[in-house]
DNA sequence: CTAATCCTTCCCATAATGGGAAGGTCAAGC
DNA sequence: GCTTGACCTTCCCATTATGGGAAGGATTAG
């Protein structure tokens, strides 16, 4: 089947079929015409790398995965291993982030919220912080 | 000051507040030889940016939040507000990431991660999801 | 035969940051 | 004065994952 086929029916978009290829995470057969060919085979393992990507693992991470489930010898302690790092990986980061709200709603619960310009929000904002250790590289989330 | 100077006191790199300078978040005096100059004042704005950077807000959202900081006249209400939203993301995203977690640890605690190779999490994976409210786009071709 | 859809590749843009090169400037030491 | 090293400058490139869009070839429906 045609690339349209195919990310229609693993939900991964053509950009992305052949974003996927040129990295090297899939190959794809050509046809005479040029045309990439996709067989339903094709279509599972986009939808493997769909469905790991919603899970929030990178394609990174994802290319391992897939490595794995490649290799129908390897041990499942492999496969849970890389889920439990995943899983510390999202609740470190969700404890980061309630730290941030944390932080945030005590701000906003004591600004008026009003007409009044005064804001206890903005202030904090410009006060120095105490950098502490400095090596910290601040958490994307 | 010079732009090193700066870059130690406010705790931002020399790299960024470069950057910053020119998506327009900031400027910069220059002497004589070309070199970027900076005062208290400066100090304190890179300090402003560094805390919310810090907090997670986008640098679109800092612009804001610098715009608002700078209008002493705003009411307090408008700063709050960002604040609020900022919080409901951060929490729209928390919420997100729970769910994920849920998934994944249901996944891993059925799998043996062992020697054995039978793994349930791979096998979900592989499985295909049943794209419920997916508002495909008229399969009409 | 023609027009509408496909498909291809190539370039650009996003957000925020770092790395590094090539070259100008300044301050300290001899 | 001259050298050296630490600074500064600008410019280009890379990152992660994704989309937009152009130019042009292939296929298919009418």
């Amino acid at each position: 089947m045609n690339i349209g086929d195919a990310s229609e029916r693993s939900g991964v978009s053509a950009k992305m079929i052949r974003y996927y290829e040129e990295i090297g995470l899939i190959k794809a057969a050509r046809r005479a015409n040029g045309y990439r060919d996709y067989d339903a085979n094709d279509v599972t393992v986009l939808q493997f790398i769909r469905r790991t990507r919603d899970l929030g693992f990178s394609l990174e991470e994802v290319s391992n995965l897939l490595a794995l489930w490649r290799d129908r010898k390897r041990p499942s302690r492999e496969v849970k291993k890389l889920a439990s790092q995943h899983i510390q990986d999202l609740e470190r980061r969700m404890r980061e982030m309630r730290a941030v709200v944390r932080t945030l709603k005590t701000l906003a619960d004591h600004c008026h919220g009003d007409e009044r310009s005064d804001c206890p929000i903005l202030d904090d904002f410009a006060s120095a912080r105490p950098k502490r250790k400095t090596a910290k590289k601040h958490a994307h989330a």
